[in-house]
DNA sequence: TTGAAAGCGCTAACAG
DNA sequence: CTGTTAGCGCTTTCAA
């Protein structure tokens, strides 16, 4: 920079101010000096250093956040919708992956806040007492997305995964089914699909109907092929399923397609519902009935959220929680 | 550090070194007191600035990296093995994504360059002539993946995508299709995609068969609606069609549950092969042909690359460019 | 094994 | 609108 400067016959704070701002405001260089600054840079090839802007302005331009998994669309949608809500702010978003692990998760916390983000986006309320203490204490806002959590840290944007649940229960129950069973991973390993299960059972129960099929299968992420093998054990302990509805998407297609594989008429003999409103339910044949989730929309209030958490604290404000509830929609289809 | 150092009644050299290893060294602190200065860190709450840690010591721990999307797991996949390989390093992931255009590639190389990555990792070999100067003054091993590049800009990995859809060809032809068209999107809007249909064109001529039966829709990235619009329109202009090769999975299973939905058996009418080995390509029925890809593979060769060129680098080597090429196979199945 | 001094490249704050 | 001065929190380097 101090080159640039020395080239230009400025001093450092020009050249500095000239290349701070897009926009031209008060007190900024005159609009063709700044030109022949940014043309300067140009040639010289010189790129400015955000780790010494960020140092000695204490401000990152990082939005810290952590997704289950990358491949999950429904998780990268998030992602994309907060890079694009906050990009335009000049923030940058730095991501990690926890592999639905909570240790890994609290890990990466840590790694993460000592880049010093501006904001936190995690997903889920499940942490480790340490990954929450850390995210308490670590003076940035924080936004726990996807699930309605009673006690958030502080911001929280999502739904009820067993509010949703419940609602798909009723609207097969309306279209007659009566024996239904639940298939999804390891209660533990994944929160969301045990809160989904949770809406199973209670919506079961408020309609007076057997809620014992339920069936657990591998650990979260639950594959395609979980959900083909799922299917086929269900069927066999209850012949009697009329019904079922799986965590996901993903497995809902792997049921659905086992069917196909051994003849069984989907929705003739077994009716498949999934969640999350991933492309293959409307892609495949029959479309398959879901919940569909506006991922893209969580990350984009979780943005702006953040953005407004930001700017208040740069006056020395601090934003009150906040809790936006998102909508979800059931989508009937073939598979039902 | 100043403050835990006066806790303890050491110096901040002693913290900082201290904290800077896990591993015990030579001249390190001995273990008791290494103890006590993270226990101390612990209670006070102190989370080490690794933006100071960086401008002082000239190393980020960042590994910039450019995918097209963050939701095609082909990309992501590659990513969770460039993490994979660098973490054990201490290397972060500094991730974005081009949503497959090439000025936003470039303003994204910018805008990493900024935060002094320690090595870069792209896809493919098309970028704009600014964005290959900044690449290349960047004064950091690159690596360019996925594609098998004649004049790469230093390093990479990648295998040739003309050359897989070509065996994908030859093995339809053995398996005695001649009639065979692909389907894509619009070249311009994808280089791979835009390799595939060569090779596509250039198996067929080579076979002595009409490659005139392609069909180019949409932008990238295709979709599986795209799939199943574009397998009804090849349909309708070449009735004499016997097989489609399709530039991806996602459009394959798009074009196949179409049939489906229309009647039209597959293979019985049209055989139907996709590309990258997605996981939905083997869930579904009938399976999907497909030329599987060691997506993980790549990012993880690509981070040991980066590594080993680092470390060189340390010692005031240079590492000199290295080309691996990574395997791929074609999984004939069900569709075909 | 530990400590003291210097400085990384930029921006905040203030002066002109 | 521009310049000067000080300093951000670490690590490097050198000395003990």
């Amino acid at each position: 920079m101090a080159d640039i400067a020395a080239r230009l016959g400025v001093s450092k704070m020009t050249v500095s101010r000239a290349l701070s701002r897009s926009t031209r405001r008060r007190s900024d260089a005159s609009e063709d000096l700044r030109q022949r600054i940014l043309n300067t840079c140009q040639e010289m090839g010189y790129v400015m250093d955000q780790t010494a802007r960020t140092f000695s302005s204490k401000r990152s331009g990082f939005i810290a956040t952590l997704i289950p998994a990358l491949n999950n669309s429904n998780f990268s949608d998030t992602a994309h919708g907060l890079t694009s809500a906050v990009e335009s702010a000049g923030m940058q978003v730095l991501m990690g992956y926890t592999d639905y692990d909570m240790p890994t998760e609290e890990q990466l916390i840590r790694t993460l806040l000592m880049r010093r983000p501006e904001g936190i986006v995690v997903t889920g309320g499940s942490h480790t007492p340490l990954a929450k203490k850390l995210l308490e204490s670590s003076g940035v806002p924080v936004v726990e997305t996807w699930d309605l959590l009673t006690q958030p840290i502080a911001h929280n944007v999502g739904f009820s995964n067993a509010q949703a649940v419940g609602e798909l229960v009723r609207a097969l129950h309306a279209k007659g089914y009566r024996r239904m069973g639940f298939l999804g991973g390891l209660p533990q390993s994944d929160a969301r699909g045990a809160d989904r299960r949770q809406g199973f059972l209670e919506a079961m129960a408020q309609l007076d109907l057997d809620a014992t099929r339920t069936l657990a299968i591998g650990s979260a992420p639950v594959s395609m092929e979980a959900g083909a093998q799922g299917v086929v054990q269900m069927l066999s302990r209850w012949p009697e399923l009329e019904a079922v509805i799986c965590v996901s998407d993903h497995v809902a297609f792997g049921a659905l397609s086992e069917c196909q594989r051994r003849g069984w008429s989907v929705p003739g003999r077994l009716a498949i519902a999934g969640f999350g409103g991933f492309e293959i339910a409307q892609a495949c044949h029959p479309q398959i009935t879901t919940v569909a989730v506006d991922s893209a929309g969580i990350g984009k209030v979780a943005g702006q959220l953040l953005l407004k958490a930001i700017a208040l604290s740069r006056s020395g404000q601090k934003l009150a929680p906040e809790t936006v509830v998102m909508p979800y929609r059931i989508e009937l289809r073939g598979s039902t």
